[in-house]
DNA sequence: TGTTAGCACTCTCCCTCGATGAGTGCTAAC
DNA sequence: GTTAGCACTCATCGAGGGAGAGTGCTAACA
């Protein structure tokens, strides 16, 4: 048995009212809602067909049919209508955009914000991976007697300070010799690559020094491991959840939320299976606490490179067309925003 | 109609009873599971009397009671017997606090998670109150061409620091007659109180740095604004509220949730009405979606001084003399941690 | 051969009804 | 003042039945 052209229009139906409606349709609604020229009693053997080729399915023996995941795929691969935003939702989108914005976090934060109040859904956003976390240039402050504060500029422009203690017998040229030789010997390397034989050099050169540059190697093996908390998604509207319908049942929206306190569970939902848009359909997802949830996700790239993602998650009955625009608009936004002016701290 | 030893027994029984098992409670229950030495009859002509003094109430007609907000008023005030934490608590409490501790957000994030976890309803935790965000002094380091770094050292002991444009004509010198300037002219001002004849004076000193000093200000204006951002409440265990049999139903999950959003409200519910230990119990919240919860809260303090507050938010059915003992160790060893090792940033 | 009308059948949903049981308030006896 | 007895109330639960939506099958029709 072979899809046709009727047996397609059908499908599509039904993937469209279940979207709108959330309830099983018949045949007989599936006729009087959509004209399709045939009766209700044509519509039920299409129906028996789609039903054989896995399509669609039954919650129960003569309830209406719902799309199964195959359903929503191959509606989402061969039968959707593209959408286009509204001129008002590009707006929305562009006025945020075109806000100023000075640190990574703030972009996140609004992209989170935008994308799940436009779609109703929750939102995931995996920020910009850092660039390499390698020393560029250190600097040491006055603080407290005692105290110094480093401040540490990294090669991917973030700046960071700490406070450390030297000690009441440093002086002012002490700390300028030591960060001079830091300077000099570590430019570009992360804290991995120092080799033994670097640290060498500058315990050689600084031996005068020693407690400073323990603990300045102390700080340094903090600030510049590649921190794993960085890469934590950020989700948005998760509220939205319990707004749908298939999440009226309380121990599904715990199990829910549990996951999302996690970070793992939700990196893997995001990463992409390859560049580009990416949808995920309800039992494609690997972990079965989303079994019945699907996820609109795409890449972003700076300058040609794939920096970070950004995601939806709903239920796998969403709005496919219509979230697959937002998504696809945001990342070109996001993209956009990030090359024009480059936030500190990736 | 007073109050005599034998009603505060029943009510102290009814309490206790409904905190363990959320269901209301009957004359014949009570005589089984407590024992009083009188008959149901007799605790029916009591409970009736109770009802009256207005310390209980009933769902429906020929249902059992529970305890009315004044029931769980007067519980706490007379009749609740005061618990102390089991040593395996206090441990757990004490290993977290002798951890050495960076940020201050982590002492937060510690507190609001173990804060949740002993009592298994949601915490709240307003971190210490930033000291005046006063100027203290001002760097500039070099960064990219026509950039430079700002560190702003505050007089609490913050530090923070900022990129900004300066073009490509300003020296070195002159970078450090402005922050000569600056750290001269403002030490120990907030931004408030900059008067008109102090920036005419730093512009009359610095007319040659127009625009670097605009920047700068610009700057100064963001970091030294007493921002409300600080006064953030942190949640945690927020998920444990799905596990409360009163919030079963799915309505009142949104609603509170969304109350979780804002931070005004939550500030409300924490902000004391007293120093010390506050016990706010259902009805007594300001905020109609918490009427059915209560707050227990208590504000610590660092030499003498009331810097910041905990708290824990449960429906009013909680288990008062734990949570009560918890909040009061907390707070204790919070205060313990915060006077030891003073983290940065407040 | 594909399409349609008719029809019996199935299954959920919802309402009603009665039994059950917990708990009460009242009364009268102790 | 306390207690036993009793009639009464009301939520909960399960069974039963009607309504309604939808199906699959069959037979007639183009």
């Amino acid at each position: 048995m072979q899809m046709d052209e009727r047996k397609r229009k059908i499908l599509r139906a039904i993937v469209l009212d279940y979207i709108a409606t959330a309830e099983p349709i018949g045949s007989r609604t599936i006729a009087r809602k959509f004209d399709l020229g045939v009766s209700p009693a044509t519509i039920r053997n299409e129906m028996a067909d789609l039903e054989d080729l896995g399509f669609i399915e039954q919650p129960y023996t003569s309830a209406g049919r719902i799309p199964s995941d195959a359903g929503y795929r191959y509606f989402v691969d061969c039968l959707m209508d593209p959408q286009v935003l509204s001129e008002e939702e590009k707006e929305t989108i562009e006025r945020e955009s075109t806000k100023r914005i000075h640190e990574i976090q703030e972009v996140i934060s609004h992209t989170s914000r935008l994308l799940s109040e436009l779609t109703n859904l929750t939102s995931l956003v995996l920020g910009p991976q850092k660039g390499k976390s390698t020393f560029g240039k250190m600097h040491f402050l006055p603080y407290q007697p005692g105290q110094v504060i480093m401040v540490i500029v990294k090669e991917n422009g973030a700046i960071e300070n700490h406070i450390i203690d030297v000690g009441e017998n440093i002086t002012v040229e002490d700390l300028q010799h030591v960060a001079g030789v830091f300077n000099q010997k570590m430019r570009g390397y992360s804290l991995g690559q120092v080799k033994r034989s670097l640290l060498h050099e500058i315990y050689g050169e600084l031996s005068r020094q020693r407690q400073l540059i323990d603990n300045t190697m102390d700080m340094l093996r903090e600030i510049l491991s590649d921190n794993e908390e960085e890469e934590r998604i950020y989700l948005g509207g998760t509220l939205n959840m319990l707004n749908q319908p298939e999440f009226r049942d309380l121990g599904k929206v715990k199990t829910l939320f549990k996951v999302f306190e996690e970070n793992e569970p939700l990196k893997k939902l995001l990463h992409p299976h390859h560049e580009g848009l990416n949808v995920t359909i309800g039992g494609e997802n690997t972990l079965k606490e989303f079994r019945d949830c699907s996820v609109i996700s795409a890449t972003y790239k700076v300058n040609g490179l794939t920096i970070g993602a950004v995601g939806v998650l709903g239920p796998t009955r969403m709005d496919y067309a219509k979230v697959i625009a937002i998504v696809d608009f945001m990342t070109r936004s996001l993209a956009e925003v990030l090359a024009r002016g480059k936030p500190r701290g990736y």
